[in-house]
RNA sequence: CGGGGAGUGGCGCAGUGGUAGCGCACUCGCUUUGGGAGCGAGGGGUCGCAGGUUCAAAUCCUGUCUCCCCGACCA
């Protein structure tokens, strides 16, 4: 992608309106747009990182046996009206000219309950898995912290059916596997705790996935012990760890990037979601529900890994693979550079390809600031060869071509 | 929803009653290119919105909307 064609501009200062590390760095270096209070935009770079997170969840649910669907954001109220849920107050409600009552999707529990009654009959139809990658609304009270806490935001919501609670509690585990595999993969895994936290409206409890850092919003005992914590809603006097017992639980602030909840049959009982057994007896389904926003986890990932000079990104996540610059207006350079950006991308390397007319420090900068892992400089100082700098580190270096698209594709591979 | 702060060109800001300004960005020209370049010439704003006071309002008064922060809330 050449940079002077790329519906991306950064701006020389962080927006004032925003306090918020991600907010400032996202759209400060041109990643997403705010809207109104609680509502972005993701620019074409953003949406590439966002992409990128829902590639990689997609095949951790795959992996778990999920099956994606699509599911509309648009409900009738009854459904809502069956489970009670139709006043808790962060649903958007809507009316339409036909009066007909409907409101935006926060969750889909009462879409895919009524849904998967009309097909699932048997045992022999169970487990199932059902997921999907889509945008929720919720009405929140007070929109914050930029792009964690939206009104608007894109969801991965899986959803599985089991006939006996022993299974449930088997793919609930498989399930907090998939998820810490999905942080260790966007670069949070060492940092993110599974939380032990209060259920909810339709269930005992549930699991967070809270990734530890000043700027959270939550609040989670930590054991160092056992890597797990406890969310402070719930967390008991006695101060100890439930998993091991342990007395030194330390206090942190948090980002709660996952969450996972057995429904038990919760919602089965309210749909009348039963099955046949072998017994030819009916039963109700036991439900989990497992979710993660991807807007969020993209906050969490950009709070974490920023510098002065701008975001880090992992390279699991970064927008593009390669930053490639050239400093300086000789025609012989900008030949080099084309030469250069022409066989990286041959060689199916994701390259954004900074050819503006533009200073070599306001380049460097703004290089920084967007935070792709690898920067290759073409200018008069390299004459021939490429110099080859990680955003993490302070020295660079000079290669040949060859040598650059080799260590470029050994990184990422 | 309670408390606090803020709304003036795309971004960041100054301007306390008398013709709306500055820096960056943008356009044109020339020179420049390893850490947000220089010189010259330009374009762009009903000062969040609505009322009111006044000869005169970005500025004073009233109302209202929006944004940010703290709290409450948080399937």
């Amino acid at each position: 992608m050449y940079q002077s064609h790329y519906f991306l501009k950064t701006q020389y200062s962080a927006p004032k309106n925003e306090v918020s590390r991600n907010a400032q760095l996202l759209e400060q270096a041109g990643f997403i747009s705010k809207l109104m209070a609680g509502v972005y935009t993701f620019l074409p770079m953003g949406w590439r990182v966002l992409k990128k997170i829902e590639g990689i969840i997609r095949v951790e649910m795959n992996k778990a046996g999920g099956q994606e669907l699509n599911m509309p954001a648009l409900h009738p109220i009854e459904n809502y009206i069956t489970t009670g849920r139709q006043d808790i107050d962060i649903i958007f409600h809507l009316q339409s000219k036909s009066e007909k009552k409907m409101v935006l999707g926060q969750s889909h529990e009462e879409i895919i309950v009524p849904l998967v009654k009309k097909y699932l009959t048997s045992y022999r139809d169970l487990p199932l898995y059902l997921y999907q990658i889509q945008t929720k609304f919720r009405d929140e009270l007070r929109a914050k912290s930029g792009i964690l806490r939206t009104r608007e935001f894109i969801m991965k919501d899986l959803y599985s059916f089991h006939a006996e609670q022993s299974d449930f509690e088997k793919y609930y585990s498989k399930m907090k596997k998939s998820y810490s595999n999905i942080m260790n993969d966007v670069g949070l895994g060492n940092i993110t705790y599974l939380t032990a936290a209060s259920g909810g409206t339709f269930s005992k409890y549930s699991h967070e996935f809270q990734t530890v850092t000043e700027n959270g919003e939550d609040t989670i005992h930590l054991c160092r012990n056992c890597k797990t914590a406890v969310n402070d809603e719930i967390f008991d006097k006695k101060n100890s760890c439930p998993e091991c017992g342990n007395k030194e639980m330390e206090k942190k602030k948090s980002i709660e990037v996952g969450n996972i909840f057995p429904l038990q049959s919760n919602f089965s009982d309210k749909f009348h979601l039963t099955f046949t057994d072998k017994q030819g007896k009916q039963r109700p389904v036991i439900m989990g529900c497992y979710g993660i926003g991807l807007g969020r986890l993209m906050g969490a990932v950009t709070e974490i890994h920023n510098d002065k000079d701008g975001i880090l990104w992992p390279k699991s996540l970064t927008p593009w693979q390669v930053h490639l610059l050239s400093l300086g207006n000789d025609e012989s350079l900008d030949i080099e550079a084309k030469k250069t950006y022409e066989i990286l991308k041959k060689n199916n390397i994701e390259v954004l390809y900074d050819d503006r007319q533009e200073s070599a420090g306001k380049k460097l900068k703004d290089a920084d600031l967007i935070g792709i892992p690898i920067r290759l400089v073409v200018s008069n100082k390299t004459k021939s060869s490429i110099e080859i700098k990680y955003r993490n580190k302070s020295s660079a270096k000079l290669q040949s071509l060859s040598q650059v698209t080799k260590e470029v594709k050994e990184y990422y591979q």
